[in-house]
Parts: C-alpha cells; structure tokens; sequence
DNA sequence: ATTTTAGTTCTTTTAGTTTCGAACTAAAAA
DNA sequence: TTTTTAGTTCGAAACTAAAAGAACTAAAAT
C-alpha cells in the first residue's frame, strides 16, 4: 500500500468511526475529531488543524473539543513559548473500555431488581424472568474483577 | 406497602426505566412500552390498552411496538376467537444482555484493529496504547464464552 | 351489506439538536 | 499601544426525530 493510498483510508475510517461513535450518542462532529486524534499518525493536533483537516467550523469545533474534554476522551499538552494546545487522545485507563459496560450492565441489574420488589407476586411468569436475568447478571458483575486480575498476572 | 402505593412505585419505575432506555437509543414512547411489559403486575397489555395506560396515540403506539417485535424485546400472542393481539416482554436467551455487551465490545475491537494497521508507525505512541487496548480486548471477549459455560454448570 | 374493531400509514406539527458565521475576548507579540 | 493569535460565545439557520392526528384498510361481527 502507498502511503497516499494509506492516508485516504484513514480518513475514510475516520468518517466510519465519526458514524459509529455517533451511536454513543455524540455528535457527528466530535466522532470525527475523536477518530482524527485516534487513526491519524499524527500525535497531537492544534486547534486549528483539526478545524482545517475537518472542514468545521472553528465554533462546532470548539464545542465538541469542550465536549470530548469533559467526558475525558481527550487532554492536551502545550509547549513552552507557544500558546496552542496540542490535543491527543486520552491514554485512559487499561480497563476503562470493560468497566464501561460494566457499569451498564450494572446499572441494569438495579433496574430489574427494583422491578422485582414491586412485583406483587414473586412466582409469576414474569417475575422469575426478571429473577433468572438478575442472578445471570450478578455472577457476571462478580466474574468481572476477577478476570482484570487474571489479566495483570498473565505471564 | 399498600396496592397503591405499590401501583403508584411501578408507574413512576417506568418513566425512570423509560428514560434509560432513551440513551439506549429508542424513542421514549418504546422506553416506556417496554417498561410496562416489564415492570406491572399484568403480563400481558393489548395494543389499546397500552395506549390508555400510557396515554400515547395509536400511531406512536404502533410504531414502537414494531420497532420493539423488529429488535426483538417484545412478542405477542392471541387468543382464540379474539381478534387482539396481547403483547408481552419477550423472554430472550438468559445470555441475550451480555450477548449485546460482547458484540459492542467486538465492534469497538475490530475498529481498533483496522485502525492499527493502517498506522506507518506500530511503536508509536498511540499505535502502542490501541495495540494494549486490542490486547485486553481479546483477553475479555475470549473469556465471555467460558463465563457462560462455567454459569450454565454451576451447581 | 353495513358496521365495528384493531390496527396501519401518511402528513403535519412540535421540539430539540447540530452546525455555522459573526462578533467578541484575553493574552501575547510587535 | 496596536495588532495578532487562539480561541469562545451568541444567535440564526438547517436539519432531524418524535409524536400526534386524520385518513385509511382488512377482517370480523352484526
């Protein structure tokens, strides 16, 4: 592969992941941006490279890098004797990605359980559902830590 | 806890439960239909009296509940000599949640991956940072199987 | 044959979001 | 002191999605 070939399939990827990320429920733009700092080889991206290399306007982008900061996707570093901010994503935590769902699923299970205590009867059809779900549930959550251990000590 | 109190808990159970299926992305008005199969006493709702329960239109009514047999949270059944259709939650594979969970995981990991190719640089410092996540992914996506052997088998 | 039932489909309204351009601002440079 | 840089904030325009209402339909009941 060449390397033009190379980088018109990274900006592709970006629009790709822009889509996909959208689903999580941000805004087109802050997918792009956030796939730029991740697919790009290109460590670190000014403001107004980001806004040149995206087409966008300088305020879409200053809202969405707000955005993407505050929900610690991205940080920035700066240079000494220059006042732009160099941004990159977030080398976050190994596990964030895992504790992410499992905060959901989490999240989930005190939902159902909650449904549960205000059944009026416990042996109803739908009740036990519930009951079988929140037991499934429990012993995932339990099992979560566990494998982050297993993980760290793997050889 | 009298009957209604414990009515009046389930109502509101559903507005909040309605909501955090929102973020899941659907539509409020299918948050809470799902909620109702869920969370009341009645196992089963027919369409008009979900939209009375409710108090929805018939054509938000009848979007949603599509909506909701498409993606397979809902089901109905019918009654000899009883033109209604009587819906109820559908009671998925116990794995069904965590399924979902996996197959975002997977999603995420195989954008990762195309990512990590297209980079010229694999000891860079990102391209470090996606190879580990890509790594712990793999580890976690792996053991999801064995979590549901080892759940299926427990005494 | 006509009416009722149990919905669906189409169109409009409403509400909210995204993006942009223009005006603005604070700090640094000239 | 004035200008430039590196953004932010504000307001409008464009777009999108949800829900409603009204008109429609197929099957069953009368």
């Amino acid at each position: 592969m060449t390397s033009e070939e190379r980088i018109k399939r990274q900006k592709e990827l970006i629009e790709a992941m822009g889509t996909y990320f959208d689903k999580d429920g941000f805004q087109p733009v802050a997918g792009r941006i956030l796939g730029l700092l991740i697919i790009m080889d290109k460590e670190r991206f000014t403001f107004d490279e980001i806004v040149e290399e995206l087409q966008i306007s300088k305020s879409s982008a200053s809202n969405a890098i707000r955005m993407l900061e505050i929900r610690n996707f991205i940080e920035y570093i700066t240079k000494p004797g220059d006042r732009k901010r160099y941004f990159q994503i977030r080398k976050f935590d190994k596990f964030s990605l895992i504790d992410e769902h499992k905060t959901k699923l989490k999240t989930t299970c005190d939902y159902l359980q909650a449904v549960l205590e205000l059944k009026a009867n416990k042996e109803a059809e739908n009740a036990v559902f519930i009951k079988n779900m929140i037991d499934m549930l429990i012993f995932f959550l339990d099992k979560f830590d566990e494998l982050k251990k297993e993980y760290i000590n793997r050889p």
